[in-house]
Order: C-alpha cells, then structure tokens, then sequence
RNA sequence: GGUCCGUUCGUCUAGGGGUUAGGACGCCAGGUUUUCAUCCUGGUAACAGGGGUUCGAUUCCCCUACGGACUACCA
C-alpha cells in the first residue's frame, strides 16, 4: 500500500470558519492515525473572490489549532508549488490532454446563450442538462469541423472546455462514511473544467493536483458529494487510480434551519470562526474562538466531537488521543447542529483540568491590561480560589473583582436582606474584635468571629450575611474568611467603616 | 423542479432483530456551601409515519413525510 497523504484545500476567500477547521482537523486526525501526511493546498483558482488576507487566517488558524500542516505553501515543498494559481500551465496542458483523447471538447456559448436556454427550460417544466441531450445543438467543437475550430482559436474567440460525459452508464461510487451508491450518467453535466480566463475549475484543478499530489485520500465536506460522479469520471479520463473518499456531514445553525453560517454567531453570540477577523473592506469585526477565551485544545476536543465519536463514552481528548481513536468508520452521517453551550462546557473542564500556575500566567496578562500589578504567587492564590466557578479564564476577573476593588455601593436587594435593625452595631463590635486579632490568617479569624458570635448567641446569619454585604457588596463570592485574609486586616477594616456609613 | 445524501431524548450521540434504548449538554428537583456559583445525587425526555420480512423490529427492505447538499466560466 502506498503512502497515506490527505489533503486540506480550501478556498481564499474569507476567514475559515468551524465547519472548514474541522474538516482540516479530521485530516489531520485521520493522517496522523495512519503516520500519513498532511498536505495544504490553497485552491485559489476564482479570482474574483480572492482575498488577500485569507491565506494568512487559514494558516494561523491552522497553528493556533495546533493542527500544522506537514506540506504546503512555504513549506516542506516536496509536490510544489501548492497554490493553484502558481500552477496554472500544469491544468491547460491536462485539459488539452482531455481534448486529444476525446474526454472534453471546446464551448463558444456565450452565458446569456445558455442562461437563456436554462429559463426556457424551467418554464417548460424540463431540466437544461447540457450533455448528450442538447450539446449537438449548441456552439461547441464536437459540432464544428477542424477548420472552423481551428479558425475561432486562431481568432480569439473566447471559448471554455466542458467534460465529455460519457452516456447511458450507471457509475458506482464508493463513499468511505456512506457506503456505495449509484449514479446515472445520463443525469449529469457537462461540466465546465477550464474556465475562459485561463484557469481551470475547482473539478479539474482538484483531480489533477490530488493525483500529481499523491493524494491517497479525499476527505471533504457533504457539499462535494454531487461533483463525486464527476470526479470519478475524470480519474477514470485520465486513467489515473481514484483515491479514496470520504464526505464530512456538514454543520448545522443551532436554531432554525440549513448550514451554520457567519450570520448565526451574530446573531446568538458565539463564535463561528477560529480566530478573530476583520473584514478589510466592511471593517466587520467577527468573534474568534482564540479571542473569547477559548483554550485550542478545548476547541479542538469540541469540534472533534462534531460527526465523530469513539464509540465510548470518554469526551474529553488530547489531540494525542484524538489521533490514536480516530477513525473514518466512527463519523456519522448526518449534520449536527451546533451546540454553542457545549462548546463552553469543553472549555469549563479544560480549565479545570489545568495548573493553577498556568492560568495565573494567562490571567496575569488580563490583570496587567488593568494596570494591576500583583506577584505571581498572590495571581494563583487568587486563581485556586476562584476557579472552579469559571468557564473562561477572563471569567476569573469577574469572580475576583472584589478581592482587588472594595466596594463603592451595595447590591439593594442583598443589604435589604442582611442589614436590619441592630446590624450596624453588630459590626462595628466586628470591626473592633477584627482589628484586634494579632497575626492575621485565615483559620485565626475564622474561629475567632465565630467563637464570638458564639458567646453574644447571635446566630451565624445575624452576622456573617451582613459582614459579606460589607465586604463583597453583595450577597456574592467565596469563602469569607478566604476574602477577609485575602484582602487583609486594613482593607477589612476599612470596608466595614464604609459599610457602616454607607447602610 | 431535478439529482444525491440523511432521519434515536430539545441538542450532540451510543446501540442494534428479543435492551429497564445508554451517555453528554440543557432543563427541573434535592443535598453540600449559613451567600452566590461550583460540586454531588436524582429526575425529565427519543427510535418521523405507513407498509412489509420475521415468532419478534427501533434495528433489515419498500414507500411517504421531513431535513440537507448540489443543480455557476464559485469553491
């Protein structure tokens, strides 16, 4: 068996989004299983939609995901060059191989012609198909003898060269996740395969490249599936060995119907796309998963659970695991909608998971952006304290605030709760008997106020409901006496002074 | 419209001719935390419908419905 190679190729036309990572992560996935490669091509052949900044967001998505390719642009350039626009000359010569053997054939249609002829169709209720049933009419090669054809070359005419679909043969294609299925050649196109701009199509370009790539296999998205007739159907022009395929489900919106689009993360809050874009011309800014706080590894384990699963009920995976259970055979068929929620539950067990001391150094950035300078050591204090209430790192900030801010006003509803009649001496008593304990340590205070409250018989909530309002501003946070050490006697003090003014 | 693909709790899914149809997210309840959250425990909830085949079908086959993709000189 020959080398395992697949291939991620995707199009320059705007930022990635999850559904286009993912489909590069099952590649990898499937590659690294198998001690394959993995290749990027940039299949950059439309220019009118070409984006110049598109490149870069696949690549550095692609490194941000810790998914690099092994071969590709700038890299490692074994099959190169693996942008398709730098490989023009390679598609014009294969198409004219085509020509020569009889596989595909000269059009002079113009477009107003043939969409003219698609409009008469649909008001007839019939189907335009252009292939053996109408391309004797039309204004192509097979209908032309060599001098004419020869003279409109010669001239400049713009012409575009269309696949000869062979007629009256049932294809049977294979599908590594779907199985077989048949296909009536009567049905299909004449697809275009080189454009009249000189470059070629996506079907073209893309058979060419996978075989000169030595592509073993093609693992691509649902929408594919349709073209899969014709890819077959070159191989076979060719006479070169298909690779084995294999169509992705798609993603689907969380709500509603059809494919997971840009407009969905605007419109519910998450994100659709990797990292951070802006669109150069709109100046859109579209949320990334890197920039709301997302770890990669998380997002990863995310998105490889999208269409695939392993079979046990494990759902937390290191991209190391993810390669050993990895296989073709365990993705499903259908479309999964996206489930934003889950997403944040992945990312919630990352954190976790993770060393205090490397979400303090995250953290600490965050802090800095606040012109708060703390030492590393009081960071993971804070960060052991604080994070198991978090999903997101940033979260942590909320959950802390207080630790570093006293507060300036009180929630309503919690001091209309804990501050009663009587309360405010009860604090102050506080006050004093805080400000009189010597070395101040968490287990110190505690047992002292309590063993306080104890001998006034006042009841905890008397006391500690009101000493939290003081402290917190609201009926909020963790462990008090956590907070009270935290912040220091000093600090204490003085909040329960402001409090004491304030209520 | 045509072609192709698909359909198990609200969502992601496991399973597969005889199961109490399993897990996760969400939601609900209880417990812990004298706060809030976390956490723990429990609960809610599904085989799209109709025909076959079979002793038996959610599982196999057919039809219908629904969903999706494609139907460009876009990928």
């Amino acid at each position: 068996m020959s080398d395992i190679r697949v291939r991620f190729a995707p199009s320059p036309t705007g930022p990635l989004h999850i559904g286009g990572l993912r489909t590069a992560l099952f590649n990898y996935l499937f590659a690294k299983s198998k001690g394959g490669t993995f290749v990027l091509r940039i299949e950059d052949t439309d220019q009118t939609r070409y984006v110049a900044n598109a490149e870069q967001y696949i690549t550095d998505s692609l490194e941000w995901s810790k998914i690099p390719f092994d071969e590709g642009p700038g890299k490692n350039e074994k099959y190169g060059p693996y942008r398709q626009s730098e490989r023009k000359e390679i598609y014009a010569k294969y198409a004219k191989e085509l020509i020569d053997n009889n596989k595909a054939y000269y059009c002079f249609d113009s477009a107003e012609t043939l969409d003219k002829m698609r409009k008469e169709s649909e008001s007839n209720k019939t189907v335009f198909i252009y292939n053996h049933s109408t391309r004797t009419e039309l204004d192509n090669s097979l209908n032309l003898s060599e001098e004419e054809l020869s003279s409109k070359l010669e001239n400049g005419d713009k012409y575009v060269i269309r696949f000869l679909t062979p007629k009256d043969r049932v294809l049977e294609l294979k599908d590594e996740i779907r199985g077989d299925m048949k296909v009536d050649t009567n049905l299909l196109d004449d697809k275009i395969l080189f454009k009249s701009d000189g470059m070629p199509t996506y079907h073209l370009a893309n058979i060419v490249d996978d075989h000169l790539m030595k592509i073993s296999h093609v693992i691509r998205g649902e929408e594919w599936l349709p073209s899969l007739s014709l890819h077959y159907l070159l191989y076979e022009a060719f006479g070169w060995e298909a690779p084995i395929f294999a169509h992705l489900p798609l993603i689907l919106k969380p709500v509603g119907k059809g494919k997971l689009s840009k407009r969905d993360g605007d419109k519910h809050g998450f994100p659709v796309f990797p990292l951070e874009y802006t669109n150069n011309q709109t100046k859109d800014v579209s949320s990334g998963y890197k920039e709301e706080g997302y770890f990669e590894d998380a997002f990863i384990n995310m998105l490889a659970l999208l269409g695939w699963n392993p079979g046990t009920e494990q759902e937390i995976f290191s991209l190391e695991e993810l390669v050993s259970a990895f296989s073709l055979d365990r993705v499903s068929k259908a479309g999964a909608k996206f489930n934003p929620e889950k997403a944040k539950w992945f990312n919630q067990q990352y954190l976790q998971s993770k060393d205090n001391k490397e979400i303090a150094e995250i953290f600490k950035l965050l802090l800095e952006q606040k012109n708060i300078s703390l030492e590393n050591d009081k960071i993971t204090e804070i960060v052991s304290l604080v994070k198991e209430r978090a999903v997101f790192v940033k979260d942590i900030w909320d959950l802390s605030e207080y630790l570093f801010v006293s507060p300036t006003q009180f929630d309503p509803k919690a001091s209309k709760k804990a501050w009663k009649e009587g309360t405010s001496e009860i604090m102050s008593n506080i006050k004093t008997l805080i400000n009189d304990i010597p070395d101040f340590e968490k287990t110190k205070i505690e047992t002292t106020v309590k063993d306080w409250i104890k001998s006034q018989e006042l009841g905890f909530g008397k006391v500690l409901q009101p000493l939290r309002v003081a402290i917190v501003g609201s009926m909020q946070g963790v462990d008090l006496f956590d907070i009270i050490s935290f912040i220091g006697k000093q600090e204490t003090v003085k909040r329960i002074s402001f409090a004491l003014e304030s209520l």
